[in-house]
DNA sequence: TCTCTTTTCACATTAATATGTGATAGGAAA
DNA sequence: TTTCCTATCACATATTAATGTGAAAAGAGA
Protein backbone atom coordinates (compact mmCIF):
# COMPACT_ATOMS: atom_id res chain seq x y z
CA UNK A 1 0.00 0.00 0.00
CA UNK A 2 1.78 3.27 -1.10
CA UNK A 3 0.72 5.51 1.28
CA UNK A 4 0.66 9.28 -0.71
CA UNK A 5 0.35 12.95 0.96
CA UNK A 6 -0.86 15.79 -1.32
CA UNK A 7 -0.66 19.42 -1.33
CA UNK A 8 -2.38 21.79 -3.69
CA UNK A 9 -4.50 24.93 -3.10
CA UNK A 10 -7.55 24.28 -5.59
CA UNK A 11 -9.91 21.94 -3.96
CA UNK A 12 -11.36 20.35 -7.16
CA UNK A 13 -8.33 19.52 -8.22
CA UNK A 14 -7.68 18.18 -4.32
CA UNK A 15 -10.69 16.36 -4.22
CA UNK A 16 -10.59 14.82 -7.69
CA UNK A 17 -7.04 13.41 -7.15
CA UNK A 18 -7.92 11.96 -3.63
CA UNK A 19 -10.66 10.06 -5.10
CA UNK A 20 -8.82 8.69 -8.13
CA UNK A 21 -5.96 7.66 -5.67
CA UNK A 22 -7.96 6.41 -2.71
CA UNK A 23 -9.77 4.29 -5.45
CA UNK A 24 -7.01 2.69 -6.94
CA UNK A 25 -5.65 -0.38 -5.24
CA UNK A 26 -2.49 -0.61 -3.59
CA UNK A 27 -2.90 3.32 -2.76
CA UNK A 28 -4.22 5.67 0.08
CA UNK A 29 -4.48 8.88 0.72
CA UNK A 30 -2.86 10.10 4.42
CA UNK A 31 -3.81 13.72 4.14
CA UNK A 32 -3.93 16.52 1.88
CA UNK A 33 -3.69 19.99 2.40
CA UNK A 34 -4.03 23.66 0.10
CA UNK A 35 -0.25 25.06 1.04
CA UNK A 36 2.83 23.99 2.75
CA UNK A 37 2.57 26.68 5.83
CA UNK A 38 2.67 22.79 8.29
CA UNK A 39 4.77 20.84 5.90
CA UNK A 40 7.22 20.23 8.45
CA UNK A 41 5.03 18.92 11.03
CA UNK A 42 2.78 17.39 9.05
CA UNK A 43 5.05 14.64 6.81
CA UNK A 44 6.57 14.30 10.15
CA UNK A 45 3.75 12.84 11.37
CA UNK A 46 2.14 11.10 8.55
CA UNK A 47 5.06 9.70 7.59
CA UNK A 48 4.10 9.06 3.42
CA UNK A 49 5.69 6.99 0.97
CA UNK A 50 5.26 9.84 -2.01
CA UNK A 51 3.97 13.60 -1.71
CA UNK A 52 2.48 15.06 -4.49
CA UNK A 53 3.34 18.50 -5.28
CA UNK A 54 1.87 21.43 -6.02
CA UNK A 55 4.20 24.00 -7.40
CA UNK A 56 2.38 27.22 -7.37
CA UNK A 57 0.23 27.86 -4.06
CA UNK A 58 -0.40 30.64 -2.22
CA UNK A 59 1.64 30.87 0.99
CA UNK A 60 4.46 28.67 1.33
CA UNK A 61 4.76 27.08 -2.30
CA UNK A 62 5.93 24.13 -3.41
CA UNK A 63 9.43 24.53 -3.93
CA UNK A 64 10.22 26.06 -1.00
CA UNK A 65 8.21 23.20 0.43
CA UNK A 66 10.54 20.87 -1.10
CA UNK A 67 13.26 22.61 0.45
CA UNK A 68 11.84 22.51 4.12
CA UNK A 69 11.31 18.71 3.36
CA UNK A 70 14.69 17.69 2.11
CA UNK A 71 16.46 19.87 5.17
CA UNK A 72 14.89 16.69 8.06
CA UNK A 73 13.69 14.25 5.24
CA UNK A 74 15.94 12.64 2.64
CA UNK A 75 13.53 9.28 2.26
CA UNK A 76 10.06 10.55 1.19
CA UNK A 77 9.64 10.33 -2.68
CA UNK A 78 8.58 14.11 -3.54
CA UNK A 79 6.82 14.33 -7.13
CA UNK A 80 6.12 17.86 -8.41
CA UNK A 81 2.89 18.16 -10.41
CA UNK A 82 2.42 21.92 -12.11
CA UNK A 83 0.70 23.15 -14.85
CA UNK A 84 3.34 24.54 -16.70
CA UNK A 85 6.81 23.18 -17.93
CA UNK A 86 8.81 26.45 -17.10
CA UNK A 87 12.15 25.87 -16.99
CA UNK A 88 13.19 28.32 -13.98
CA UNK A 89 10.70 26.27 -11.54
CA UNK A 90 11.87 22.63 -13.62
CA UNK A 91 15.73 23.79 -12.32
CA UNK A 92 14.97 24.69 -8.98
CA UNK A 93 12.73 21.56 -8.17
CA UNK A 94 15.14 18.98 -9.70
CA UNK A 95 17.95 21.29 -7.76
CA UNK A 96 16.19 21.03 -4.57
CA UNK A 97 16.02 17.36 -4.45
CA UNK A 98 12.27 16.36 -6.14
CA UNK A 99 12.25 13.21 -6.88
CA UNK A 100 9.71 13.23 -10.35
CA UNK A 101 8.32 16.15 -12.41
CA UNK A 102 4.50 15.88 -14.03
CA UNK A 103 2.28 18.35 -15.37
CA UNK A 104 -1.19 18.41 -14.36
CA UNK A 105 -2.31 17.56 -17.19
CA UNK A 106 -1.12 13.88 -17.49
CA UNK A 107 -3.98 11.42 -17.64
CA UNK A 108 -5.01 9.73 -14.29
CA UNK A 109 -3.48 6.19 -15.65
CA UNK A 110 -0.27 7.71 -16.24
CA UNK A 111 -0.22 9.61 -13.05
CA UNK A 112 -0.96 6.56 -10.87
CA UNK A 113 1.65 4.90 -12.78
CA UNK A 114 4.40 7.82 -12.03
CA UNK A 115 3.37 7.47 -8.26
CA UNK A 116 4.34 3.88 -7.98
CA UNK A 117 7.13 4.68 -10.21
CA UNK A 118 8.55 7.39 -8.09
CA UNK A 119 7.75 5.17 -4.70
CA UNK A 120 10.15 2.56 -6.14
CA UNK A 121 12.73 4.75 -6.71
CA UNK A 122 12.39 5.74 -10.08
CA UNK A 123 12.23 9.60 -11.40
CA UNK A 124 9.31 9.55 -13.35
CA UNK A 125 9.13 12.80 -15.46
CA UNK A 126 6.57 13.61 -18.13
CA UNK A 127 8.11 13.95 -21.66
CA UNK A 128 8.43 17.59 -22.06
CA UNK A 129 10.10 17.90 -18.65
CA UNK A 130 12.68 14.89 -19.29
CA UNK A 131 13.34 17.21 -23.02
CA UNK A 132 13.75 20.46 -21.08
CA UNK A 133 16.15 18.37 -18.46
CA UNK A 134 18.13 17.14 -21.72
CA UNK A 135 18.23 20.52 -23.00
CA UNK A 136 19.71 22.24 -19.54
CA UNK A 137 22.37 19.28 -20.14
CA UNK A 138 23.51 20.46 -23.12
CA UNK A 139 23.51 24.28 -22.34
CA UNK A 140 26.14 23.28 -19.76
CA UNK A 141 28.20 22.65 -22.81
CA UNK A 142 31.53 24.05 -22.83
CA UNK A 143 32.61 26.16 -25.35
CA UNK A 144 35.14 24.04 -26.02
CA UNK A 145 38.16 25.68 -24.28
CA UNK A 146 40.90 26.53 -26.37
CA UNK A 147 44.09 24.24 -26.60
CA UNK A 148 46.71 27.26 -27.04
CA UNK A 149 49.17 24.28 -27.87
CA UNK A 150 50.63 24.70 -24.47
CA UNK A 151 53.64 22.48 -24.20
CA UNK A 152 53.79 19.78 -21.14
CA UNK A 153 56.40 22.25 -19.50
CA UNK A 154 54.43 24.99 -19.97
CA UNK A 155 51.26 23.29 -18.31
CA UNK A 156 53.16 22.69 -15.54
CA UNK A 157 54.56 25.88 -14.66
CA UNK A 158 50.82 27.42 -15.15
CA UNK A 159 49.49 25.20 -12.59
CA UNK A 160 51.96 26.96 -10.73
CA UNK A 161 51.48 29.76 -11.09
CA UNK A 162 47.63 28.97 -10.77
CA UNK A 163 48.82 27.80 -7.36
CA UNK A 164 50.53 31.30 -6.16
CA UNK A 165 53.90 30.12 -6.86
CA UNK A 166 56.17 33.01 -7.10
CA UNK A 167 59.06 32.31 -9.85
CA UNK A 168 61.57 31.27 -7.17
CA UNK A 169 59.23 28.73 -5.78
CA UNK A 170 58.37 27.42 -9.37
CA UNK A 171 62.17 27.15 -10.07
CA UNK A 172 63.04 25.64 -7.07
CA UNK A 173 59.87 23.12 -7.19
CA UNK A 174 61.29 22.45 -10.89
CA UNK A 175 64.33 22.09 -10.47
CA UNK A 176 65.33 24.66 -12.74
CA UNK A 177 66.52 28.20 -12.90
CA UNK A 178 64.23 30.95 -12.61
CA UNK A 179 65.27 32.71 -15.89
CA UNK A 180 64.06 29.49 -17.35
CA UNK A 181 60.60 29.91 -15.67
CA UNK A 182 60.81 33.38 -16.60
CA UNK A 183 61.29 32.10 -20.28
CA UNK A 184 58.50 29.61 -19.64
CA UNK A 185 56.07 32.19 -18.56
CA UNK A 186 56.66 34.39 -21.67
CA UNK A 187 56.40 31.77 -23.78
CA UNK A 188 52.90 31.52 -22.03
CA UNK A 189 51.66 34.70 -22.17
CA UNK A 190 52.50 34.92 -25.91
CA UNK A 191 50.36 31.88 -26.44
CA UNK A 192 47.26 33.10 -24.03
CA UNK A 193 47.63 36.45 -25.28
CA UNK A 194 47.99 37.83 -21.80
CA UNK A 195 50.89 39.93 -20.29
CA UNK A 196 50.59 39.35 -16.39
CA UNK A 197 50.36 36.33 -13.82
CA UNK A 198 46.78 37.48 -13.20
CA UNK A 199 45.40 37.22 -16.46
CA UNK A 200 46.96 34.10 -17.00
CA UNK A 201 45.98 32.60 -13.87
CA UNK A 202 41.99 33.92 -14.73
CA UNK A 203 42.06 32.72 -18.22
CA UNK A 204 43.51 29.10 -16.75
CA UNK A 205 40.08 28.82 -14.98
CA UNK A 206 38.01 30.48 -17.27
CA UNK A 207 39.12 27.80 -20.52
CA UNK A 208 39.39 25.20 -17.94
CA UNK A 209 43.09 24.59 -19.30
CA UNK A 210 43.81 23.24 -15.57
CA UNK B 1 8.17 6.26 -41.44
CA UNK B 2 10.69 6.40 -38.87
CA UNK B 3 14.30 6.26 -40.55
CA UNK B 4 16.40 4.44 -38.37
CA UNK B 5 20.29 4.16 -38.63
CA UNK B 6 22.33 1.98 -36.27
CA UNK B 7 25.57 1.91 -34.43
CA UNK B 8 26.52 -1.30 -32.38
CA UNK B 9 29.29 -3.46 -32.67
CA UNK B 10 28.15 -6.78 -31.43
CA UNK B 11 26.96 -8.37 -34.69
CA UNK B 12 23.91 -10.67 -33.16
CA UNK B 13 22.48 -7.67 -31.27
CA UNK B 14 23.01 -5.40 -34.54
CA UNK B 15 21.21 -8.20 -36.89
CA UNK B 16 18.71 -8.65 -33.84
CA UNK B 17 17.76 -4.74 -33.97
CA UNK B 18 17.51 -4.76 -37.11
CA UNK B 19 14.95 -7.37 -37.47
CA UNK B 20 13.04 -6.10 -34.33
CA UNK B 21 12.75 -2.33 -35.99
CA UNK B 22 12.33 -3.20 -39.54
CA UNK B 23 9.74 -5.85 -38.37
CA UNK B 24 7.86 -2.73 -36.89
CA UNK B 25 5.26 -1.31 -38.79
CA UNK B 26 6.33 2.18 -39.34
CA UNK B 27 9.68 1.53 -38.62
CA UNK B 28 12.47 1.08 -41.10
CA UNK B 29 16.59 0.84 -40.50
CA UNK B 30 18.70 2.39 -43.07
CA UNK B 31 21.85 1.57 -42.72
CA UNK B 32 23.80 -0.06 -39.56
CA UNK B 33 27.18 0.34 -38.43
CA UNK B 34 29.79 -0.91 -36.10
CA UNK B 35 31.83 1.40 -35.30
CA UNK B 36 31.51 5.22 -35.61
CA UNK B 37 34.95 5.70 -37.86
CA UNK B 38 33.23 7.35 -40.53
CA UNK B 39 29.80 8.34 -38.95
CA UNK B 40 29.80 12.08 -40.35
CA UNK B 41 29.61 10.93 -43.88
CA UNK B 42 27.60 7.94 -43.10
CA UNK B 43 24.73 10.36 -41.55
CA UNK B 44 25.20 12.83 -43.93
CA UNK B 45 24.63 9.90 -47.06
CA UNK B 46 21.26 8.76 -44.90
CA UNK B 47 19.85 11.44 -43.09
CA UNK B 48 17.71 8.92 -40.56
CA UNK B 49 15.14 10.61 -37.77
CA UNK B 50 16.50 8.44 -35.07
CA UNK B 51 20.06 7.02 -34.38
CA UNK B 52 20.40 4.14 -32.37
CA UNK B 53 24.20 4.61 -30.47
CA UNK B 54 25.85 1.80 -28.84
CA UNK B 55 28.84 3.62 -26.33
CA UNK B 56 30.82 0.63 -25.81
CA UNK B 57 32.59 -0.04 -29.58
CA UNK B 58 35.76 -0.27 -30.71
CA UNK B 59 37.31 2.75 -33.07
CA UNK B 60 35.51 6.09 -32.84
CA UNK B 61 33.17 5.34 -29.69
CA UNK B 62 29.42 6.04 -29.28
CA UNK B 63 30.18 9.16 -27.18
CA UNK B 64 32.71 10.94 -29.82
CA UNK B 65 30.42 9.58 -32.62
CA UNK B 66 27.54 11.84 -30.66
CA UNK B 67 29.86 14.90 -30.91
CA UNK B 68 31.23 14.50 -33.99
CA UNK B 69 27.36 14.15 -35.38
CA UNK B 70 26.82 17.32 -33.13
CA UNK B 71 29.13 19.71 -34.42
CA UNK B 72 27.14 19.31 -37.81
CA UNK B 73 23.71 18.23 -37.00
CA UNK B 74 21.54 19.39 -34.59
CA UNK B 75 18.23 17.64 -35.87
CA UNK B 76 19.06 14.32 -36.02
CA UNK B 77 17.65 12.27 -32.88
CA UNK B 78 20.55 10.62 -31.27
CA UNK B 79 19.66 7.79 -28.31
CA UNK B 80 22.15 6.19 -26.20
CA UNK B 81 21.99 2.14 -26.04
CA UNK B 82 24.42 1.21 -23.23
CA UNK B 83 24.69 -1.90 -20.91
CA UNK B 84 25.98 0.21 -18.32
CA UNK B 85 24.20 3.36 -16.45
CA UNK B 86 27.76 4.40 -15.12
CA UNK B 87 27.47 7.68 -14.05
CA UNK B 88 30.14 9.33 -16.13
CA UNK B 89 28.77 8.09 -19.56
CA UNK B 90 25.98 9.52 -19.21
CA UNK B 91 26.38 12.56 -18.24
CA UNK B 92 28.82 13.24 -21.08
CA UNK B 93 26.17 11.75 -23.36
CA UNK B 94 23.38 14.42 -22.23
CA UNK B 95 25.98 17.00 -21.79
CA UNK B 96 26.82 16.35 -25.61
CA UNK B 97 23.74 16.63 -27.05
CA UNK B 98 22.10 13.33 -26.71
CA UNK B 99 17.93 12.89 -27.50
CA UNK B 100 18.14 10.22 -24.52
CA UNK B 101 19.62 6.97 -23.02
CA UNK B 102 18.58 3.93 -22.51
CA UNK B 103 19.90 0.23 -21.35
CA UNK B 104 19.76 -2.71 -23.86
CA UNK B 105 18.18 -4.44 -21.24
CA UNK B 106 15.02 -2.40 -22.42
CA UNK B 107 12.19 -5.34 -23.54
CA UNK B 108 11.70 -4.41 -27.47
CA UNK B 109 8.40 -3.39 -26.99
CA UNK B 110 9.81 -0.74 -24.97
CA UNK B 111 12.67 0.19 -26.95
CA UNK B 112 10.19 1.10 -29.98
CA UNK B 113 8.45 3.25 -27.85
CA UNK B 114 11.52 5.05 -26.59
CA UNK B 115 12.56 5.43 -30.66
CA UNK B 116 8.85 6.85 -31.51
CA UNK B 117 9.22 9.27 -28.41
CA UNK B 118 13.07 10.63 -29.64
CA UNK B 119 11.05 11.24 -33.37
CA UNK B 120 8.93 13.10 -31.61
CA UNK B 121 10.94 15.22 -29.61
CA UNK B 122 10.79 13.70 -26.66
CA UNK B 123 13.84 12.68 -24.28
CA UNK B 124 12.99 9.25 -23.51
CA UNK B 125 15.24 7.56 -20.39
CA UNK B 126 14.86 4.55 -18.60
CA UNK B 127 13.86 4.64 -15.49
CA UNK B 128 17.11 4.34 -13.50
CA UNK B 129 18.84 6.92 -16.36
CA UNK B 130 16.14 9.21 -15.29
CA UNK B 131 17.02 8.40 -11.67
CA UNK B 132 20.61 9.49 -11.59
CA UNK B 133 20.17 12.19 -13.65
CA UNK B 134 18.37 13.97 -10.68
CA UNK B 135 20.85 12.87 -8.60
CA UNK B 136 22.90 14.84 -10.71
CA UNK B 137 20.96 17.66 -10.25
CA UNK B 138 20.80 18.01 -6.70
CA UNK B 139 24.80 17.18 -6.09
CA UNK B 140 25.22 20.45 -8.50
CA UNK B 141 24.70 22.47 -5.17
CA UNK B 142 26.89 24.52 -4.81
CA UNK B 143 28.95 24.41 -1.73
CA UNK B 144 28.37 28.08 -0.74
CA UNK B 145 31.87 28.84 -1.09
CA UNK B 146 32.91 31.25 1.76
CA UNK B 147 32.09 35.09 2.34
CA UNK B 148 35.29 36.27 3.87
CA UNK B 149 32.91 39.62 4.69
CA UNK B 150 34.52 41.73 1.60
CA UNK B 151 33.02 44.99 1.43
CA UNK B 152 31.19 46.72 -1.33
CA UNK B 153 34.75 48.37 -2.23
CA UNK B 154 36.95 45.48 -2.51
CA UNK B 155 34.96 42.80 -3.90
CA UNK B 156 34.87 45.89 -7.11
CA UNK B 157 38.82 45.68 -7.11
CA UNK B 158 38.96 41.81 -6.88
CA UNK B 159 37.14 42.04 -9.75
CA UNK B 160 39.13 44.26 -11.57
CA UNK B 161 42.13 42.10 -10.82
CA UNK B 162 40.38 39.07 -11.85
CA UNK B 163 40.24 41.20 -15.27
CA UNK B 164 43.96 41.29 -15.24
CA UNK B 165 44.11 44.92 -14.13
CA UNK B 166 47.21 46.62 -12.79
CA UNK B 167 46.97 48.55 -9.76
CA UNK B 168 47.27 51.64 -12.15
CA UNK B 169 44.49 50.52 -14.77
CA UNK B 170 42.55 50.12 -11.39
CA UNK B 171 42.92 53.34 -9.70
CA UNK B 172 42.22 55.00 -13.28
CA UNK B 173 39.22 52.96 -13.37
CA UNK B 174 37.88 53.68 -10.11
CA UNK B 175 38.98 57.28 -9.64
CA UNK B 176 41.32 56.63 -6.79
CA UNK B 177 44.87 56.99 -5.97
CA UNK B 178 47.18 54.20 -6.43
CA UNK B 179 47.73 53.85 -2.60
CA UNK B 180 44.25 53.29 -1.96
CA UNK B 181 44.45 50.43 -4.69
CA UNK B 182 46.70 48.96 -2.70
CA UNK B 183 45.23 49.71 0.88
CA UNK B 184 42.26 48.01 -0.60
CA UNK B 185 44.61 45.00 -2.05
CA UNK B 186 46.42 44.75 1.19
CA UNK B 187 42.89 44.43 3.05
CA UNK B 188 41.83 41.61 0.39
CA UNK B 189 44.91 39.61 1.20
CA UNK B 190 44.56 39.62 4.51
CA UNK B 191 40.96 38.77 4.23
CA UNK B 192 41.36 35.77 1.66
CA UNK B 193 44.46 34.51 3.12
CA UNK B 194 46.83 35.39 0.67
CA UNK B 195 49.67 37.38 -0.50
CA UNK B 196 49.49 37.93 -4.53
CA UNK B 197 47.31 39.12 -7.09
CA UNK B 198 47.55 35.26 -8.61
CA UNK B 199 46.41 33.65 -5.52
CA UNK B 200 43.34 35.81 -4.98
CA UNK B 201 42.36 35.16 -8.30
CA UNK B 202 42.35 31.87 -7.75
CA UNK B 203 40.53 31.95 -5.05
CA UNK B 204 38.14 34.14 -6.37
CA UNK B 205 37.51 31.56 -9.27
CA UNK B 206 37.86 28.57 -7.09
CA UNK B 207 34.94 30.01 -4.54
CA UNK B 208 32.82 32.34 -6.91
CA UNK B 209 33.54 34.59 -5.25
CA UNK B 210 33.00 36.84 -8.46
C1' DT C 1 70.29 17.53 -43.52
C1' DC C 2 67.97 21.50 -42.29
C1' DT C 3 64.36 23.58 -39.73
C1' DC C 4 61.30 24.15 -35.99
C1' DT C 5 60.01 23.58 -31.29
C1' DT C 6 61.05 22.78 -26.67
C1' DT C 7 63.76 23.27 -22.80
C1' DT C 8 67.32 25.13 -20.66
C1' DC C 9 70.16 29.19 -18.98
C1' DA C 10 72.23 34.22 -18.58
C1' DC C 11 72.29 39.24 -18.16
C1' DA C 12 70.00 43.61 -17.98
C1' DT C 13 66.44 47.07 -17.27
C1' DT C 14 62.09 48.92 -16.37
C1' DA C 15 57.69 48.32 -14.37
C1' DA C 16 54.72 46.49 -11.01
C1' DT C 17 53.78 44.43 -6.72
C1' DA C 18 54.00 43.51 -1.71
C1' DT C 19 54.42 45.42 2.63
C1' DG C 20 55.03 48.65 6.45
C1' DT C 21 53.78 52.81 8.74
C1' DG C 22 50.84 56.52 9.33
C1' DA C 23 46.97 59.69 8.67
C1' DT C 24 42.14 61.69 7.81
C1' DA C 25 37.19 61.35 7.43
C1' DG C 26 32.57 59.36 7.48
C1' DG C 27 29.29 56.08 9.03
C1' DA C 28 27.59 52.28 11.79
C1' DA C 29 27.34 49.95 15.99
C1' DA C 30 27.81 49.38 20.86
C1' DT D 1 30.32 59.05 22.78
C1' DT D 2 33.67 56.00 21.81
C1' DT D 3 34.97 52.35 19.02
C1' DC D 4 35.29 49.84 14.75
C1' DC D 5 35.22 49.47 9.88
C1' DT D 6 35.57 51.42 5.40
C1' DA D 7 37.54 54.30 2.18
C1' DT D 8 40.75 57.42 1.05
C1' DC D 9 45.69 59.04 0.41
C1' DA D 10 51.03 59.39 1.13
C1' DC D 11 55.81 57.88 1.47
C1' DA D 12 59.27 54.37 1.49
C1' DT D 13 61.53 50.13 0.29
C1' DA D 14 62.43 45.44 -0.91
C1' DT D 15 60.94 41.92 -3.78
C1' DT D 16 58.88 40.20 -7.80
C1' DA D 17 57.45 40.34 -12.38
C1' DA D 18 57.68 41.67 -17.30
C1' DT D 19 60.39 42.12 -21.23
C1' DG D 20 64.34 42.18 -24.43
C1' DT D 21 68.28 39.92 -26.29
C1' DG D 22 70.95 36.09 -26.93
C1' DA D 23 72.37 31.28 -26.92
C1' DA D 24 72.93 26.18 -26.70
C1' DA D 25 71.32 21.33 -26.72
C1' DA D 26 67.94 17.76 -27.83
C1' DG D 27 64.32 15.88 -30.46
C1' DA D 28 60.67 15.79 -34.14
C1' DG D 29 59.52 16.25 -38.65
C1' DA D 30 60.05 17.62 -43.51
Amino acid sequence: MIKVMLYEDNPQLREGLTMLIEGSEGFTVLASFKNCNNVLSEVEAFKPDVILMDIDMPGVNGIEGLKLIRQHNQEVKVLMLTVFDDNKNVFEALKSGANGYVLKKTPPAKLLEYILEAASGGAPMTSSIATQVLKMFSEVQVPQGEDYNLSDREKEVLQHLVNGYSYKMIASDMFIAIDTVSSHIKKIYEKLHVNSKSEAVAKAFKDKLI
